[in-house]
RNA sequence: GCGGACGUGGCUCAGUUGGUAGAGCAUCACCUUGCCAAGGUGAGGGUCGCGGGUUCGAGUCCCGUCGUCCGCUCCA
């Protein structure tokens, strides 16, 4: 038995793609608490996922990242977070009531299916031109608000988060003094009816999305276009994501959505490979024309230096918080040896981890009780921390490594009689004496960004 | 949704030609151990995904259903 490092592209691109990671990583998230098969005492429900005690805090982790990077630390950008019921007149406005109801058919002949309108009536696989009549797929879930289910109370939940930000952008407008360039930007659920979910939580019909539209001068959509792709790709390697498991593909032009006029993917190395991980798409004035067209509403802006009136071009970085999360994961994973044992050890970068800091009383004597608390108390507030007395600490160490704790914080007895604790890096297991008082100060100077 | 494979305790699996369930790990208790897991004793936990059927009897055969994986597809 082998045991890989953390993912590179020397292990993977050579043919040594370990073909059990995906099966490594999902046993994993099973076993430590880190996402679950949703309803799974009643068999399961297909594509949902519930995320558990360690899972939530990863989950919430690349959501705080991202705002951070996105919203925090920018002054061009602000946040929103729009509701996920909606009228169907945003939905037509959009253009997804129209194209995100696929016409698809199956060849009686080899059972392929296909859409209607990308095929001329002969099977591309089998060249039979026997199919099945053509049903429609409407991608968007549909509800009813209020209690009758009649026509007039239809709702959809939203496929994507980006209308929130369009029909808001006059709201957002009058209210922060931005001007273009300047972006809005939201984190929360999307809803698709999706064909075929798969990957377990790369594609599911409940996903969590993080998306930013970023209103430009026309001119300039071409500049920023390429500005936020080059940003969106920092923003992994700078969590710890190896660049050459990335990669960016341009669309061509027959596989562009129905509202974009440029993407581009950002794809990531999957273990089944190359796939979407980030779409970064110039999606021109469509939506703001459209929504300005359907409700008689003027979204525009009017510059007053120049006079000119105009409707901004909008560039979108759309990321789901799920499938990067996952992402996260598979690059982290790592199995090597410690003091000729194995261990397996997620490689997270620390303001991912789902415990930051596990505070480990060497013995449970009582004895160690009160200064373990003592200290417990004094990281919780600045960090993710656990607390475990469980078992010997060699146990211990491994069973952080495996969910990715950065650093444990262990007391010993010489710490009653010095007041210091033992740090141990996860990474190179190596171990240095701190007094308790200056514990922070050690923390914060390996916590950096 | 269509085609193929699969579904046994939390995890990984064993269960001979059908006779009414086992192991290792994990978990819990006590002991041991005192800085890198798997030392001792004991305990809890499975109507074998679910529902029918065949049979004297089914985890083992048949049908349906739910779920998982692969392909079609999708595009965060």
């Amino acid at each position: 038995m082998s045991y890989p490092a953390p993912m590179t592209a020397a292990n993977t691109d050579a043919g040594a793609l370990d073909g059990d990671l995906m099966e490594k990583v999902v046993n994993l998230c099973k076993r430590r608490g880190l996402v679950f098969p949703s309803a799974e005492i009643y068999g399961g429900f297909r594509s949902t996922y519930d995320y558990g005690p360690l899972g939530v805090n990863l989950l919430r982790n690349v959501k705080d990242a991202w705002w951070r990077s996105m919203v925090r630390l920018r002054d061009d950008v602000v946040g929103i977070d729009a509701a996920i019921l909606s009228p169907p007149a945003i939905w037509e406005a959009s253009g997804h009531l129209q194209n995100f109801a696929d016409p698809l058919v199956d060849c009686r002949n080899c059972k392929e299916r296909w859409r209607a309108d990308k095929i001329d009536g002969v099977c591309p696989n089998c060249g039979s031109t026997d199919f099945t009549e053509a049903r429609a797929f409407n991608l968007m879930f549909k509800t009813h608000a209020g209690p009758v289910e009649e026509e007039a109370t239809v709702a959809y939940l939203r496929p994507e988060t980006a209308q929130g930000m369009f029909t808001n952008f006059a709201n957002v407008l009058t209210t922060t003094r931005k001007k273009p360039p300047f972006g809005i930007a939201q984190v929360g659920k999307s809803f698709r009816n999706e064909i075929t979910p798969q990957n377990f939580v790369f594609r599911t019909r409940e996903f969590e999305q993080m998306e930013m539209e970023y209103f430009v001068p026309p001119e300039d959509a071409p500049k920023w276009f390429e500005y936020w792709v080059e940003q969106r790709l920092s923003w992994f390697t700078d969590l710890g994501i190896p660049s050459e498991l990335l990669r960016v593909r341009h669309h061509e032009a027959d596989e562009l959505s129905h509202y974009s006029s440029q993407t581009v993917d950002i794809e990531f190395r999957f273990p089944w490979g190359w796939d979407e991980l980030e779409g970064v798409a110039n999606r021109g004035d469509y939506d703001l024309r459209a929504h300005s067209k359907a409700s008689g509403e003027r979204l525009e802006y009017f510059d007053q230096s120049t006079g000119a009136r105009y409707v901004p071009f909008v560039i979108e970085p759309a990321l789901g918080a799920t499938r990067a999360m996952m992402v996260f994961l598979l690059a982290a994973y790592g199995e090597d040896e410690v003091a000729g044992e194995p261990r397996t050890v997620l490689h997270l970068d620390w303001r991912l981890a789902p415990i930051q800091v596990a505070v480990l009383p060497l013995s449970r004597k009582a004895d160690l009780e009160d200064l373990s608390r003592r200290v417990l108390g004094m990281l919780q507030p600045h960090y993710l921390c656990d607390f475990d007395v469980t078992q010997s600490i060699g146990r211990r160490y491994r069973r952080q490594d495996e969910v990715g704790t950065p650093w444990c914080v262990t007391i010993d007895f010489d710490s009653l009689e010095d007041d210091a604790v033992t740090v141990r890096d996860r990474d190179t297991t190596a171990q240095v004496r701190v007094p308790v008082s200056g514990l922070l100060d050690e923390l914060a100077s390996r916590a950096t960004c």
